[in-house]
DNA sequence: ATTATTTTTTAGGTTTACCTAAATTTATTT
DNA sequence: AAATAAATTTAGGTAAACCTAAAAAATAAT
């Protein structure tokens, strides 16, 4: 079945909200989530309903269908090849591809989409760190934690962030946190829980804010 | 001014039926070209006319204003370097791009745009052999013309289509009639202005209908 | 120059995705 | 448990892009 632009950004939003945290749905966080009225969430969640891509009771909240997952996933995993698109082919920096993405994550093609995927080299991650799902919507887990659980002398990877907006992409450009980078954590700071962090490869001592610590994602590097 | 995916169509319509016949552009045959009602259209022309893009007078048919080129010629570009890139970099044939270039060309992003052009090395021809203007709008143009107007032994290169559906393209394909191809007229037979080709590094003679010989478009090699 | 035909526009209606304001249901206080 | 607050839905309405059917204007034919 084929949805629109509109109904495929509702799934995608559902999605993502019920991946960062396992209750109910509320209509209010879609609407604010999508800056839309929640009166037109609920004539939207009643049309997907209908259409089986969710499971919708009048205040009691939603939940996506096995339909409705394959969806979102799909969308998702189109947003994630195109921004590595953006990013490996074309040069644009990480912190300038999510708007452009947002455009031709709805482009309808499953040949383009199997195309790109081998163009790129079936890619695991996004420019973000985020996974990137395979054809049937696998997405390859790593054990990713924020920074701000790490501990003393721990020797990390920055493997992802968890707020994407440009500002806090850019900041970290600018800082030298860059995906990939492996760092140590030299000290944490007790009473403002910030951090003192070495870059591998360079001699300068970087400061973060919990703050910051708590929005990038690490895995373990030994 | 931001136009909507709609509006891109009805100027991209305008400016083709535009090419093809120096006469008023009347509301019946945009109605035609878009598969849609010609009361549709008047709707739209009014709308279009009135953020400045056409001159409309009921009754009197239309003309595009400079912005309404401007627009035109933009989508038509997005539309050319997506099937470069498509066919170049994808690997797709000619003859499969067009519907994915018809969704593609709508995105909205200068810069994209402008790396797109540069990751194709700012190229000149798309894969129908049709010009894709740079920057400024201007189109590289070529003396092409139908192979049905030349003459005995002439010595043409393949550069263009003027019809695009997919069976004919294909028709091409299966013929070895591709774009860039040399060939030689060998023979043209009276009675039916059927033609007997030879395609350059070939051997065969290769014989073709009038009607085939007037769509594709060829330019003098000598 | 009337009449007939074709083209185009007007009139009225539909669907999608929004909105605001009011009503209703659920959750939280006291 | 009743009252208040918050969340959600219903009701009614808008704009975009379409549609059919009828009316009006332009063009062609007799």
């Amino acid at each position: 079945m084929r949805l629109t632009f509109t109904e495929e950004n509702y799934l995608k939003a559902i999605y993502k909200l019920r991946e960062r945290s396992d209750t109910k749905i509320s209509t209010n966080s879609i609407a604010s989530l999508l800056s839309t009225a929640p009166a037109s969430v609920t004539d939207m969640l009643r049309k997907l309903a209908e259409k089986k891509f969710l499971n919708y009771e009048p205040y009691q909240g939603v939940s996506l269908t096995p339909q409705g997952i394959k969806s979102a996933v799909s969308v998702i995993r189109k947003h994630r090849l195109w921004e590595l698109f953006l990013v490996e082919k074309l040069g644009f920096n990480w912190d300038e591809v999510h708007d452009i993405a947002e455009q031709l994550e709805h482009i309808q093609s499953e040949s383009l989409v199997k195309k790109l995927y081998t163009f790129l080299g079936k890619p695991k991650w996004d420019p973000h760190g985020d996974p990137i799902p395979d054809e049937h919507g696998n997405f390859h887990l790593l054990k990713t934690f924020p920074l701000a659980s790490a501990g003393a002398n721990d020797k990390l990877i920055i493997s992802g962030v968890v707020d994407h907006r440009t500002d806090f992409l850019q900041y970290l450009d600018k800082t030298g946190l860059s995906l990939g980078k492996k760092i140590t954590v030299k000290e944490i700071t007790a009473y403002d829980s910030s951090m003192a962090l070495n870059v591998l490869g360079t001699k300068s001592v970087k400061h973060i804010s919990a703050e910051v610590a708590k929005n990038i994602l690490v895995t373990i590097f030994k």
